[in-house]
DNA sequence: CATATTTTTTAGACTAATCTAAAAATATTT
DNA sequence: AAATATTTTTAGATTAGTCTAAAAAATATG
């Protein structure tokens, strides 16, 4: 039985070896989980006793088969709960993601597979990203940041990268939600800000903002 | 911020004194929480610097207003879980005690109340005992125990009084569940066991178990 | 009512998780 | 490549929660 700290590393490691696909470095766990490295330090040795994660002195971490299996059962139990949350409970989005870091961590297998019946088996979770499957698989879809098209593009707004409650206020605020078209106007040389048009209306977000929105384009 | 652990303590201190409305020892608190007295004796200390429990050195414990507001918070949130597990999940009433024990400890005013709304404010969880409102009100309603009736005499059956899961499945077995008449038709002399009617069948029940049936005189 | 028993507390140790400060290893920069 | 800077680990302390063993207080009993 693992404790929250042992899960929420697993998480941070996951999380930040899924950027780069490389060892992931003490202090970025650190930062990530607002802790200090030798607290970090102490429980990379802990994991790598119990083999789930891969540490050698000096030289970064990763997930063994068995850890990533384990830190995607607390992400498949994070996003199906938010998803509960926003369907059920009629939570914002910006709203869920500090109540799922605390039920992340409840135990009961079956109570996660009811609640994904329950939700009629989601497949994302409110802000875009994947709900991995009990087994831990999961499914990524090809995303595009916004800031990479370019004038004439026309996208579908699938997910965020940063999912700051900021951030999705922000986009809240100008109706931008899962799904809405979004048509690059015009980018501005001087500031590379984006005028981008809506399925009603059109409005300038910086180049900061779109490198925070993924799209497919259509 | 109370821990898990003192949030036990509140709720087994609520759980002891409802019985005997008296001071609750620390031994008493130690069996029910599983523990040991000298653990007790700490966590008593702590929440007596708190102000959520009145102890006095060898004298017993006594949740003060603020502790029994608090320790009944805990309780509904523990209530409406169990609810939520059985409505809308699907688990047996005999399943949902251990769950409902990791959930109640979920920080969330906001979560616990839209819970409440999308249960539709439920005043009873699936064993019969009332849920506390948010302002920690709790409504006690009078209950008969099957064991103090008389030959002739016919009860609803609204709760138990101990709910193992064990005596939760014996009574499924017998397909007795909340809301069922239950008539006595005789009582042994030798045991003291009770013959008694069902809406569609009859059976004979040890006195242990009509002790821990709740009942309404109809 | 003095003694024995039980209950409760204190004392002291242990584990898990955390921190700061200092040492060691690695990386960067002249 | 030597010096400097950064990162990481070790060492040692702290807090919360737990335990066992022993002491102290309260209760029961002969």
């Amino acid at each position: 039985m693992l404790s929250f700290t042992e899960e929420n590393h697993l998480k941070a490691i996951f999380h930040l070896s899924s950027v780069e696909n490389q060892d992931v470095s003490t202090n970025a766990i650190a930062d990530s989980l607002k802790t200090k490295a030798p607290s970090v330090t102490d429980m990379l040795q802990k994991l790598s006793e119990k083999e789930l994660v891969t540490y050698k002195k000096y030289q970064g971490s990763f997930l063994t088969p068995n850890g990533r299996k384990t830190a995607l059962n607390i992400i498949r139990k994070h996003r199906l709960w938010e998803v509960f949350l926003v369907e059920k409970l009629g939570f914002n989005w910006s709203e869920v993601h500090e109540i799922a870091e605390q039920l992340e961590h409840i135990k009961s297998k079956k109570l996660i597979d009811e609640l994904d019946r329950f939700l009629d088996y989601p497949t994302k979770d409110p802000h875009g990203d994947p709900i991995p499957n009990p087994a831990g698989f999961i499914k990524y879809t090809h995303r595009t940041l916004l800031s990479e098209l370019v004038i004439g593009d026309k996208g579908k707004f699938i997910g965020v990268k940063d999912s700051s409650s900021a951030f999705l206020k922000f986009l809240d605020k100008r109706k931008i939600s899962l799904g809405t078209n979004i048509e690059i106007l015009h980018i501005e040389d001087f500031d590379n800000s984006i005028h981008i048009g809506l399925d009603e209306t059109n409005l300038t977000i910086s180049i900061k903002s779109a490198n925070n929105i993924y799209v497919t384009k259509i």
